[in-house]
DNA sequence: CGGCGACTTGACGACTTTCAAGGAGCGTGG
DNA sequence: CCACGCTCCTTGAAAGTCGTCAAGTCGCCG
């Protein structure tokens, strides 16, 4: 094992990455960089030459509507890529925002395209994270489109608590989680103020108490019963490719 | 150009594919298959070992909910990718339902990966146009989060019209549409009545009209405006990579 | 202390769903 | 040939969910 980086960790899970993978990994390290919570790390329509990988803090991806109103897509944790889809489209269809101050590895675009023609196997498991992600974003999807307000403020919970876990800041006890009612809201297409009533009405059945920053489930199955949790599509017990 | 079939049609609009690359390619296409509208081609839990690409007809993915609800996640039209998720993430979290008599091609999973191998420039096509896919699930996402259902519905009728022009099967007049009513209320998140209120008032508007399986652009500039539509994101001018 | 951002709560109204009832087109079988 | 059943489309009325507006609290910081 040559590092263990976030990105070692992620890939890892899907392909059993060799010495000579992990030291191409390693090269695609460049620089670590920094930002604070609020100010775009990358804008809509913008032309990107580099992605990052998250290392510390939290981010989220939105899209800008003429009117103002915005819609986040998702929320990216440690481990997880930003930007990568920007990259390979060549323009930047979304924003990304620091939620809290972060700190990103950047990897650049030629040198990712570079590490797939070396090693393809890397190819395939960018792949298949790709793949996870946009599993992910279907089922904030689902939530979008068939869920009411609650059952889409409690799948949400549950499933950052499930994504949370995977990289070990989280439990079934609850998270940590520095997002706001506002964030919130344009997370899943609810006004502010529903989603302080939501938050209320999940509290005072005694099932997630969500309370300065900290996510705590109080009653994790009733919760995932509520919710119609399923985690199956985030399982993944050990590398499919060896 | 040795073939040029749907897949080679996409994929050639990101890498300038060689002729070794070609035929990789080609040898891809192992069976021909096809399928009845309706029926399942691919059920929510199975394990595949195949994808396919739909040559003709239309399909779409869904999740089902525990409830009876289902959300349409994307409909796929001839050239589109058909279950790449699920043999990616080995077991698969939505079904797909041809919404029309189909015809695919097969793909096993271990040629795929073979593939990737054998000509890395590949695995960075595929991996393109997966991020295109999901640029398109995301655009559906914000659909459902941040629009009225009349905006919902005009964005949801100009999307399709633009992908099915990209394929030669549609322009600003309009396209022949083979989707139900049902099917739209379950792709745009809202209830089967509502859907057929809302073409009412978009065909009253003057902007669409969407009768016996035809969507036709009354006014499409006028409809543009009314959904927010941008279709940057799909926006490709040849290959990004030569 | 005043200002500010995040959170709360109530009242009212708009957008959607649900319930109910019909109508039109089409293939099947008597 | 026509009735029947089925799917899809259409429309109205009542009921609910959720957004908007408005006002007020609490903690933090200059």
């Amino acid at each position: 094992m040559i590092d263990n980086t976030p990105l070692v960790r992620k890939l890892g899970a899907f392909v059993a990455l060799s010495d000579p993978e992990l030291s191409v990994l390693a090269s695609l390290h460049k620089r670590r960089r920094t930002f604070v919570a609020g100010r775009d790390l990358v804008h809509q329509g913008q032309s990107d030459q580099a992605a990052y990988i998250l290392a510390s803090g939290w981010a989220c991806s939105y899209k800008l509507l003429e009117d103002g109103q915005r819609q986040i897509v998702d929320f990216q944790i440690p481990g997880d890529f930003l930007g990568l889809r920007s990259v390979l489209l060549n323009v930047s269809d979304h924003s990304i925002e620091p939620v809290t101050d972060v700190e990103v590895t950047e990897i650049l675009v030629t040198d990712l395209l570079n590490a797939f023609a070396q090693t393809p196997r890397l190819a395939t498991a960018v792949l298949w994270a790709a793949s996870r992600d946009e599993a992910m974003v279907v089922e904030h999807l689902v939530d979008l489109g068939r869920r009411d307000a609650a059952e889409r403020m409690a799948h949400f919970l549950l499933e950052l608590g499930a994504r949370l876990a995977l990289v070990g800041l989280g439990s079934k006890g609850g998270y940590a989680c520095p997002l706001t009612q506002y964030l919130l809201a344009d997370a899943l297409g609810l006004s502010a103020v529903h989603v302080n009533r939501v938050l209320r009405q999940l509290r005072e059945a005694e099932m997630v108490t969500f309370r300065d920053g900290f996510v705590a489930f109080d009653n994790y199955d009733q919760l995932v019963n509520f919710a119609g949790f399923e985690l199956s599509y985030m399982d993944q017990k050990g590398p499919l490719l060896r």
